[in-house]
DNA sequence: ACATAAAAAGATAAAAAACTCTTTTTATTC
DNA sequence: GAATAAAAAGAGTTTTTTATCTTTTTATGT
């Protein structure tokens, strides 16, 4: 579905929401573990998402990574279109590069509905959405 | 979604049901060319779905590839199964390791209705759905 | 200013997926 | 039974993805 640096990324913004939220910077080591990816490759997908700007960090002593409360608005599908393109909302999935209303897929009209209510999971959840789910203990992030 | 070699496998598989309707064999270069797929490369996927009795073969001149009326049966979820495993059924879409029921992710529930009609998908269409579907003009496999 | 702690950047390596080439086996037809 | 046509099998290459290692830059506290 996602390639695995979108799923580190999704895990490590939603790690990072989390303790944001307390006024906390966090460091890369914090981050690897918490969402269970090697360091040195959170840190490449990090370094993406904050040129993206849908984070920020601090070099040096007490730096690490922060959202802004601004950021809690930040929606799956926006780290997901920043990882892993719009393939999401443009690939048929059998993969067939004509594939549209007039030159439909063998499943394109009943994959159509399916899609729609995919898009609508990863834009209408945000990390703030996770935020206050977590803190009712709603969900987990397990590794 | 799929990986391309399940892509590839699916649009030769409905292309093979197409051709052996009409009782012929088909050979791996129509394949190829009937799918966009390379042709050595389809050759290993259809080696491989041979393999798991998805589809017959008859080495030698006048051979090919071909179905049996009863292989319209097979659904697009054996195909996927074949060529990708189970991960569609068993896995969590942010790749969690732990995330069921009890400890679900935090997208798991709204995933499950997704994953259930997606799943529906894959199970009721067989190769004998688009056969008749080809048949009256309702859909299309373009490259 | 210096030591230190952190991220950023760059380069490299390992693993997996996608793709290709060559040889072997099997069936057919003449 | 020789020539031929096709798939099967095996080995190899290329590309992409995932992961690691090293160096540089930047900020902080003393």
């Amino acid at each position: 579905m996602f390639s695995k640096t979108c799923e580190y990324g999704i895990k490590a913004m939603i790690f990072v929401a989390q303790k944001s939220k307390q006024g906390k910077r966090i460091a890369l080591k914090e981050i690897a573990k918490g969402t269970g990816a090697p360091e040195h490759f959170i840190a490449k997908i990090m370094q993406e998402l904050g040129r993206k700007k849908l984070v920020h960090s601090i070099k040096g002593p007490n730096g690490g990574f922060y959202l802004e409360a601004f950021d809690l608005r930040t929606s799956l599908a926006d780290i997901v279109k920043a990882l892993d393109g719009n393939g999401v909302y443009t690939d048929c999935v059998l993969g067939l590069k004509v594939c549209n209303e007039k030159k439909p897929c063998p499943v394109h009209d009943e994959y159509r509905d399916i899609k729609k209510k995919f898009i609508r999971m990863i834009e209408e959840n945000t990390l703030g959405d996770f935020n206050e789910k977590l803190d009712s203990g709603q969900f987990f992030l397990v590794n």
